[in-house]
DNA sequence: TTATTTCATACTATGTCAATAGGTTTTGGT
DNA sequence: ACCAAAACCTATTGACATAGTATGAAATAA
């Protein structure tokens, strides 16, 4: 019942780039040494964000990512079900077609559909730009410690 | 993000136990026929429920097992946290202690804490004893189709 | 004593996770 | 034209988890 690393690192990734999108390109590496991820590791990730559309990348030199749409475009739903594929508890929830013959007579199937909608309702309502948001509230209170 | 077969198992062993609840023993070869499942995967995760006390076992020829008390005391959630271990998203949220040295300025942790009450939520709010009220009402329903 | 049942442990095949490795292709700068 | 930097692509790996099988020991009612 755990989100994985890829999950876990997109949203980061993508967090990332939100916050350090100055409209310049910017670099695998960077990112990885930003967030202490793999650089290796992070390429495919990344790679998956691309692929989707939710990054532009820039090949060559001085080449790199950046986030395609603006923030609030993106929730956190998305990112996880594009990096991980489906979020629902039990495989009996996914695609169209319930191939378990049990479905009928099966009292949990509900129990699954609650939690389901339940893990559903949390990831779809948050997006990148409620975390950056957040993270900017956070390093403006910083500033005053100093 | 799945939950095992073993969590999944766990639960319907329990409410088999409740709904066949005659006082009698109910042996894991019954079970096991009544929910499709392996005879000795089954054993394996009904000592899981009797090592814990959810079940009574009682050994040797016509021996068997019991659901331990009424069905309205055991939630989805604690047979799923006894048997596939933490319900949490991540495992920066096991355990009291943090490992993560980044929880501080990890803007991603509170989507996870929100998740991971929206799981719990939904698993400690449905007791076995729910289950099986709506089986039984399913069951009573078949009967006036006949 | 025997058949039935739980109990305990070891084993196995398969798959997933989290990377690592080793390249190819594209492109800006010189 | 060449070089370095960067994205892109695919294969491989080691560790671990999953979902069982397999084998037998211990307990007990008949």
């Amino acid at each position: 019942m755990k989100i994985s690393t890829k999950g876990r690192y997109a949203v980061r990734v993508m967090l990332d780039l939100a916050a350090n999108n100055t409209g310049e390109c910017i670099k695998v590496k960077q990112i990885a040494e930003r967030q202490g991820i793999s650089e290796k590791y992070l390429e495919q990730i990344i790679s998956i964000l691309n692929r989707a559309g939710y990054v532009k990348s820039v090949r060559g030199a001085q080449g790199g990512y950046r986030i395609a749409k603006d923030p609030k475009n993106y929730t956190i739903g998305m990112i996880l079900r594009l990096t991980e594929g489906s979020l629902s508890p039990v495989a009996c929830l996914d695609g169209d077609v319930n191939e378990c013959e049990r479905c009928d007579t099966c009292e949990t199937l509900s129990v699954w559909k609650d939690l389901a909608d339940a893990i559903d309702n949390v990831v779809d309502n948050v997006t990148i730009a409620d975390l950056l948001e957040k993270q900017q509230a956070r390093l403006g209170a910083m500033a005053y410690m100093i």
